[in-house]
DNA sequence: AGCATATGTCAGTGTTGTTGACATTCCAAG
DNA sequence: CTTGGAATGTCAACAACACTGACATATGCT
């Protein structure tokens, strides 16, 4: 474990996509392509008084329409704490609406506004362009890996998250 | 472009991977696997006084000892009052070793001490253990996939970046 | 009634990024 | 040899985003 080759070679069978240097590749490719993927809305965001971290609850939101406070802290994994900062801004400036729940009313329910939806759009039109450049490029097979490889680094919860949101988006 | 199912349809061939919805989960992918990426080197790091930029930092020049800060700076893609703010701390440390360029006085040169390369020794492999073991539930042409796609998505420079950087490490 | 849950808020702190301004060192062109 | 520009370092101020800890409020459940 101390050689630097360890995970590769002798072991008949073609594991040499295992080896360190194929894994240093696949971390820096990560790196690299993770500034790709956040670029476009982060520019988008840089003209406005929104960073990142609007982006991202804007998002689920969108996706998950009426979903609570409590649930959007579970897949952003933040403290509450730092999505509240990110909601109160966003639903000052029109963007989210705050309902409280029916059957429970403690719970917060979280809509998107149409001026929220209208942002969610110019975002996410912005990231799926380069997604969907970088997906036809690549190939129908190669997309599916790329799938593959991401739901197999994910931690658990993560994983059940993004079945979860996957499962409903049919 | 603005119906939500733009890209999909109506194209006779076989381009169902290029749906918004397959879009939408392939950007849900990238950022919940992107946590599970830098999520063990975090662990480590919290502990001590350091932070991801000190890990980013420390993995690139450990990749390519000798390198000046100038192509540091073009690598990580942060200023360089960010990154100097690391370096001094990892030089002030004795993790970093700074040497003034034989050729050009004005360069500096950037190595890991002995204790740099421990650090980054002890992050690089809790990194690549989440990693392998990805890339072995995978499989092989699941990698090449990943691999083929995160490329396409990055920024061109980002691109020959990672391309110098591959080419090199044989 | 009492405890747990869901949410919101205040105060403080740390990491990482940004701009802008300025100093130093040194190569290279005139 | 002087001057301009490149590479580097440093200082100050600031913003975004995360964290912890503490506390308040309203509600639900037993």
């Amino acid at each position: 474990m101390a050689d630097g080759r360890s995970s590769s070679a002798q072991s008949g069978e073609n594991l040499l996509f295992l080896t360190d240097e194929q894994l240093r590749q696949g971390i820096e490719a990560m790196f690299f392509a993770y500034r790709g993927f956040t670029a476009d809305p982060d520019r988008i965001l840089s003209d406005m008084a929104y960073g990142r971290a609007h982006h991202r609850a804007v998002h689920f939101i969108n996706r998950a329409p009426g979903t609570t406070v409590n649930n959007l802290l579970n897949i952003l994994g933040v403290t509450k704490q730092s999505l509240n900062r990110v909601l109160r801004t966003l639903i000052e400036d029109g963007l989210v609406e705050s309902k409280v729940g029916k059957a429970d009313k403690r719970e917060r329910h979280l809509f998107l506004t149409t001026e929220g939806q209208a942002l969610e759009q110019k975002l996410s039109d912005a990231q799926r362009a380069r997604i969907r450049m970088a997906f036809r490029d690549a190939g129908p097979e190669a997309v599916a890996g790329f799938r593959t490889v991401l739901e197999a680094m994910m931690d658990r919860d993560m994983r059940t998250a993004y079945a979860r949101l996957k499962d409903s988006g049919t």
